[in-house]
DNA sequence: AGACATTTGGACGAGAGGAACACAAACCCG
DNA sequence: CGGGTTTGTGTTCCTCTCGTCCAAATGTCT
């Protein structure tokens, strides 16, 4: 409401925001008949007639003959995004893999590539050398090569969204390395390409196509080695200056706790992060996908030590979540990554641990809930934003 | 940039727009010539004339002959925002007193009362009297009662934004207290009203008329008997779901800490309350603003005692700012309220803690400085807030 | 089967709003 | 006092949506 609109409102303007929201129905809901179109956007038929006729001519959507569902009246036409009139590229480099893919306007998943990623570190260089190759596999299997319209990549760490500069990635070993660059470099493209953390991107995905479809504030945490979060308010993506905000995996909760990779101690993610569950169930904090895997496993099978270790895991988690649930007053809290296999053993711990922490009045109007999207959110979530300013500006 | 906007614009969007933005701008810079709209608005000449020439008809503003400036070509005219052309009332319940305040169009105070509140509880009905006392007090020096706009209510307590109900205020003893529904009896009035938290409505002032002016993240601790925050997230004032957002009092920063009146314990304001301070400083804890004021004398006489007491203060803020600095990747953090004072004791082991638990990246993009408004922030910040739907729509 | 109601597509004119342009007015400077 | 510059004023033009009228396509009722 307290608003901060570009200035300079013209009838151009008018229009930009009309197309916009058009595009966004389409690209958000799929095809949707005119009629549908009138009510969602309350426009006129007119416009909307309009509006469409100028996105079947830029070969966006096509109209297709009307569907009949049994009611009244003459049927509307469908408008139906094309997948192949705009194409964006996702890219991710995920804690122990690498992923690309092309997704269609429209939201369809044309391509798709996941490949591991040999444990320790890896140079900047090999990564984006490595994220072209399978950039041109999954572009190479587009028919044309694809109307590319921008290009989105997710990295497990501390990225900034203007330029991909990594200022921090613990998995990988960086600190301060160029990542946009490198990749602009070896991918030889002049498309927009804008970057993200992981957990940011999983959000996105979260909040278009999954499980916080619709709600206006949203916290997903995102659980891989450390801890991320992505944080919606109000409907849109929190970035903060630079695009560093949602390092939720960095809020102190423990001031006499262990050490953090990031230099400070007794940081959220010491608690929650593989590493403290893997401790709590007596294995190497390094154990890895394998480790924790075999916890689960114990956990699934009864293992009282594997649960009491998840359910401490739950308990610093609801401990963590009160402090941000105070703090944003969110509708609801997805948990996504490794969490998402966790969390039927991590829930009542977790609950018990807000019901006591978390003041009554923001208590009861959030929800926690598994994210439904799986491993792929921050991928799919990359792919939403690199189509961001189609659906600003369709023009 | 990822949008929601309203849908289905039209010509009339246009001019809505664009006549807000000019309000806003006059509002927020005070009188400004026809030719500086234009620059700010990015409008025309012809569309600066015939907006301003609808405000003048309106009353809202006036026209003045040109400020000669020294430079050639013909002098614009200016244009001024008559503080009488719509005024709003700020009621402020504070810690320890009532206020309120008629605010003009431009920002100009044009009435201001405060009055002590007598310690413990005081009913709803007891407050919201006195406050209809000061708000007639206030009115009434108005030539014409004003042509009453707006009203914004700011509370010492977790306010619902929508109808003021209050879910719970310590210092009042309150809880689930429908504030909202006895202030409209006892002012009479249809004009509409909106209700935030003290820290929300600050931090809204300081963004306007403050130290936050033009900075689009902000995080502001208002330190009363606890600690409240107000978040400007993009631009805009975080509000979640409800208007229970900033609760940052509320978050968990010693697992093993003291017992918080929120039921919790461990919580920010437990370490950095002013109770935590008096007990520091081996007063006791309830001892109230007197107290204050004699370790504050004390350590500006130098007292060893006291100096460290207020040092831990700046260490359990800068163990919480961090988090929220990690969380918000905010441009700037105002320290305000009672905090103020203490502000050049605290702020060395306050920005040490930061060095040791922000991550580097949003380190350097972060600002820790005093607030500028004083005490009567948050009743500037709630004559703001009561604006805000004239800004948005002038018409 | 046919008439009627209902809903939508298509086309055109109306209205609203700002941009662009031309001209006059008011200031500075030499 | 005349030229350069900037701004106010008025007019025309362009863009975009809305409203309305009519035709088309479907369901429903008799």
């Amino acid at each position: 409401m307290i608003g901060r609109d570009e200035l300079g409102h013209r009838s151009e303007t008018v229009r930009r925001a009309n197309l916009s929201a058009i595009v966004r129905e389409l690209h958000g809901s799929g095809p949707l008949s005119r009629s549908e179109l009138v009510t969602r956007t309350g426009l006129t038929r007119s416009a909307i007639r309009a509006l469409t006729g100028e996105l079947v001519g830029g070969e966006l959507v096509s109209e297709g003959p009307a569907a009949l569902d049994g009611t009244p009246g003459r049927p509307s036409s469908l408008v139906c995004p094309d997948p192949h009139g705009a194409v964006v590229l996702a890219l991710e480099i995920a804690v122990d893999s690498l992923a690309a893919a092309t997704v269609g306007f429209g939201g369809e998943v044309l391509e798709i590539i996941r490949v591991d990623l040999p444990p320790g570190r890896s140079s900047v260089d090999d990564i984006a050398t490595a994220l072209a190759e399978l950039a041109s596999t999954v572009r190479g299997a587009l028919p044309n090569g694809g109307a590319l319209v921008g290009i989105g990549v997710a990295v497990v760490g501390i990225v900034r969204r203007s330029d991909g500069m990594v200022s921090m990635a613990p998995n990988l070993g960086w600190r301060d390395e160029p990542l946009g660059e490198r990749l602009a470099e070896v991918l030889g493209t002049t498309v927009p390409t804008t970057f993200a953390n992981e957990a940011d991107m999983a959000v996105l995905a979260e909040l278009r196509r999954g499980a916080a479809r619709g709600a206006d504030d949203v916290i997903l945490i995102w659980g891989s080695i450390g801890v991320g979060g992505g944080l919606i308010v109000d409907g849109r993506p929190l970035t903060g200056v630079a695009g560093y905000s949602g390092e939720v995996g960095h809020i102190p909760v423990n001031p006499d706790g262990l050490p953090c990779r990031c230099g400070s101690i007794g940081c959220w993610e010491t608690e929650v992060g593989t590493g403290a569950l893997l401790r709590r169930a007596g294995y190497p904090p390094e154990g890895g996908r394998e480790a924790i895997d075999a916890v689960l496993r114990e956990a699934e099978s009864g293992s009282p030590h594997a649960l009491s270790a998840l359910a401490e895991t739950g308990r610093w988690l609801g401990i963590g979540l009160a402090g941000l649930i105070n703090i944003l007053n969110p509708r609801l809290v997805l948990l996504g990554g490794r969490l998402l296999r966790s969390y039927p053993f991590v829930r009542s711990t977790l609950e018990a641990e807000l019901d006591r922490r978390v003041l009554r009045a923001s208590r009861h109007l959030v929800r926690v809930v598994p994210a439904t999207l799986g491993i792929d959110a921050p991928l799919l979530g990359a792919a939403e934003l690199a189509f961001e300013p189609l659906l600003t500006d369709p023009a």
